[in-house]
DNA sequence: AAGCAAACTGACAGCGCTGTCAGCATAGCG
DNA sequence: CGCTATGCTGACAGCGCTGTCAGTTTGCTT
């Protein structure tokens, strides 16, 4: 059987193929029972409209392009669930397309995917959300776009984000009130501001217990496992060692416990850990991680619904959407000694 | 400016859309002077074809889509990673649809995507790989496709898969030959046949070793931490309990790990642990984990061209291509004792 | 220099839809 | 009963390309 087009439909239902179009697209203004005979035209062709055509029609391609240079696995997987999961209802797909955020023509690459007439808009995670020159070309170029935890320039675009810094504070707050006042701190990677700007909760979190931040205390960590092992060689072999460690995220504090474990500092005993994310990691390994646990479906879920919203045109009035945080303590942290 | 068209650019050019065409497709039968004075007017007009219109007109909307069922984050990824190497080469796209493999609609649902041309052919990782009536489906509807390791029905289309029923083997070997001869093992889902069949290959080691296949040492798990826990905690509750357990994946052996420490039971100086599958778990865990590496990236990669091959109707010589996977030995294997 | 094959180029139809706009039916109203 | 407002439907152009095929040029042979 050779691929029903909508000309079949029309002759089979007994009516033009403005009409069917109009049933396919949910239009309004079709009688009841005009509708119901296409319907019924279209189930027994088996009629699926090309998109290639609709496309070349509509001048929309009913795809969105998903934006990632993400190292990390699991966020970037959580995103595209939540994603795929607002572009099904929507009738939309989804392309993904990876990129180096310190590549010089990322701008340029990107924009070629939209004059391709590729994709309708972009959803930007972070680090993306951050480089300025993509956001203004994006915004030059009138594309339609989203972003996830943008700190920067936010009025530029829609967009979702977590009260993670809220949320790095509590969990400061928390250690404190385990009685640690030697709280090292490993921070995430520079170029990637939402990770790097857990530090502000934490330095607020000392400042309001009146600890005065050590800087000896604080180290860079540039999000990976091997980096968080490293901060941690460091900030235990100090004279006067943290009795706490908050790593910016999850896998630098897996390092951390790694690295405990082979100086043989007991966890939590001698050493409470935190991390940030809540990743497979974090109750995988031994003993369980306290984290943060932040909606990242969720989040892609609504960022991509504003993206939609745009696209329709409509004024989208709540450009910003602010998601919760989850502290989850497990056996990771505890008092000194305990 | 208003987007550039090839008619913009035929008559930039001085010559017809139609070489245009040729140009931006890289057909044969171009003078290179001819050749030249396009892509200068390409490059001044900052062209770039429509997709949909070439889509429409080519019947062919060059976008692969990668169609996945496996609840591990780093797998989806790796392959992703690997697909998009080779379109980004090829001048594909690479469009993302999970879905569920016991989902009765699937074969309907996947063949829709093909029948609206939004997709030009189909990569399917496991567990999809060997969902019969998928894969009749695609060959039945003649839409191109290629799967990544299965273990049925090899005819139905070109494949990429890996040695790892061997590799199984070796690892069984190495831990016999450290010493062991009570070994657990944890089976994969049973869906999950390439991750399943790797009992096989315990089996046969066992076999070789002439060590009797104790099926109160083989519990069945589902590839998921919890399951490996649970698969750990029923092993090592045994009156003679396993001194080596291998599991049919990292987030299993994780899973023994954890269940291990929580018994007091060193790690390797009283059991050891292998894994397979190498995800970060395996490296980021204490003491980290005897595993197997399998080329992930590389076989997606493989398959999407083997795929592209077809597309381009040139018969694919070698429809299959195994590659190797390749043990690693860390910390969690050992003599017994040591 | 004529003849022929091969290399190169262009005209044009048409891929399968949607947007526009015009036309017809029906309902509501004075 | 005629008029307008509204609901509903269809004719048709055209979105921007590629495939086909015919026409033109070039290079080579004899």
């Amino acid at each position: 059987m050779a691929k029903a087009t909508i000309d079949d439909v029309a002759a089979l239902a007994g009516v033009s193929m403005k009409t069917v179009s109009r049933v396919v697209n949910k239009e309004p203004n079709v009688r009841a029972s005009t509708r119901d005979k296409v319907q019924a035209a279209i189930a027994e062709l088996e009629y699926r409209p090309s998109q290639s055509a609709r496309s070349l029609a509509a001048n929309r391609s009913y795809v969105l392009g998903l934006l990632y240079d993400n190292p990390s696995a699991n966020y970037v997987i959580d995103v595209q669930e939540g994603a795929l999961e607002t572009c099904r209802r929507a009738g939309y797909d989804l392309l993904i397309h990876p990129c180096r955020h310190d590549e010089p023509s990322l701008a340029s690459e990107v924009l070629s995917l939209v004059r391709q007439s590729r994709v309708d808009g972009l959803i930007l995670t972070p680090p993306l959300s951050d480089i300025a020159e993509l956001v203004e070309g994006l915004v030059a170029a009138q594309v339609p776009f989203v972003r996830l935890s943008p700190t920067e320039n936010k009025q530029a675009c829609p967009y979702v984000q977590t009260n993670d810094q809220e949320a790095a504070y509590d969990m400061t707050c928390q250690l404190i009130e385990l009685g640690h006042e030697r709280i090292g701190f490993i921070a995430g990677h520079p170029d990637h501001k939402a990770v790097a700007e857990r530090f502000k909760g934490y330095r607020a979190a000392l400042k309001e217990s009146r600890i005065k931040l050590d800087k000896s205390l604080v180290v860079q960590g540039y999000n990976s496992f091997e980096s968080g092992r490293a901060g941690a060689a460091q900030l235990l072999a100090l004279e006067s060692r943290p009795t706490a460690i908050f790593a910016s995220n999850d896998d630098m504090a897996a390092g951390v416990i790694i690295e405990a474990h082979h100086r043989g500092i007991a966890i939590p005993r001698e050493l409470s850990v935190a991390g940030f994310d809540d990743t497979p990691v974090a109750h995988q390994i031994f003993p369980s991680l306290t984290t943060v646990s932040q909606p990242i479906a969720d989040m892609a879920s609504k960022a991509t619904e504003l993206l939609i919203k745009q696209l329709k045109g409509k004024a989208v009035q709540m450009p910003a959407a602010i998601m919760s945080c989850r502290i989850l303590v497990r056996e990771s942290t505890g008092k000194l000694g305990k």
